[in-house]
DNA sequence: GACCAGGCACATC
DNA sequence: GATGTGCATGGT
């Protein structure tokens, strides 16, 4: 019928902002490791905020697996302290050190070797690691294909109609994983790209001046039918 | 001084 | 299963 499809339009929105905004480099950081404690430090923080604190981890040279491991909880929060939450936080790092020393020797590369699907239903046991969290380890520390999902992503969505207001995380991630090739780099890039829309343009407004997604129309998708319906 | 930021767990209904 | 709340710093 050459009707756009929702598949059609979780495409489109990946090349219109993938032209638009070029790679986005993700994500920063030195090592898998430093991801996987970004990830959790950076849980409903700003991301500078991140940064000092994991300044504060290298330059006391204690981002390792095995200084973590050694560290004691009220000194690792003390070093965190600038990402906010830093008792949780501290207490979420551990718990994951410590799955991490129990189920592979504290290293990170055994731990990869898993397939991805098992790995996924193992880390969201440990406590403070939640499908965001863990999804973002899996794709930026493990380059394995996983989408992962988080506010910005749910913000755009809905500004387009291309999800209801109780769309759950596993709803939001089978959009894109569902319509989208495994693709490491892909998914590296389309979740970037959606963060850097969701920080300078996707804000009060649906759709603000400058957001490469503001002449972007969806035609007969399923919202609009949705609608229609109500 | 309010509001927000690359969530998650836990209590309660 | 949905909804509310605590966790806390630092920038706008």
């Amino acid at each position: 019928m050459g009707r756009r499809t929702t598949r059609t339009n979780v495409r489109v929105i990946y090349q219109h902002l993938y032209k638009a905004l070029g790679p986005q480099k993700w994500w920063p950081a030195d090592s898998p490791f430093e991801v996987i404690i970004g990830a959790i430090l950076t849980q409903n923080t700003s991301w500078k905020n991140v940064e000092k604190a994991l300044g504060v981890l290298k330059r006391n040279k204690v981002l390792t697996p095995r200084k973590l491991y050694d560290i004691e909880e009220k000194r690792l929060a003390e070093a965190i302290r600038s990402s906010g939450f830093f008792n949780i936080k501290a207490k979420r790092i551990k718990h994951f050190i410590r799955f991490l020393f129990e189920n592979y020797q504290g290293s990170l590369e055994r731990m990869f070797l898993e397939d991805g699907g098992c790995l996924r239903e193992k880390l969201l046991e440990v406590n403070g690691v939640g499908p965001e969290t863990v999804d973002s380890i899996l794709l930026y520390a493990g380059g394995k294909p996983f989408f992962v999902v988080d506010a910005y992503t749910k913000r755009i969505l809905l500004r387009h109609d291309l999800i209801s207001d109780n769309a759950s995380y596993h709803d939001i991630q089978a959009l894109f994983m569902d319509n989208l090739e495994k693709d490491v780099s892909m998914f590296n890039e389309y979740h970037a790209l959606l963060v850097y829309v969701g920080k300078y343009f996707c804000k009060k407004i649906p759709c603000c001046e400058g957001c490469p997604l503001k002449r972007f129309k969806k035609k007969r998708g399923e919202g609009q039918q949705k609608r229609l319906l109500n």
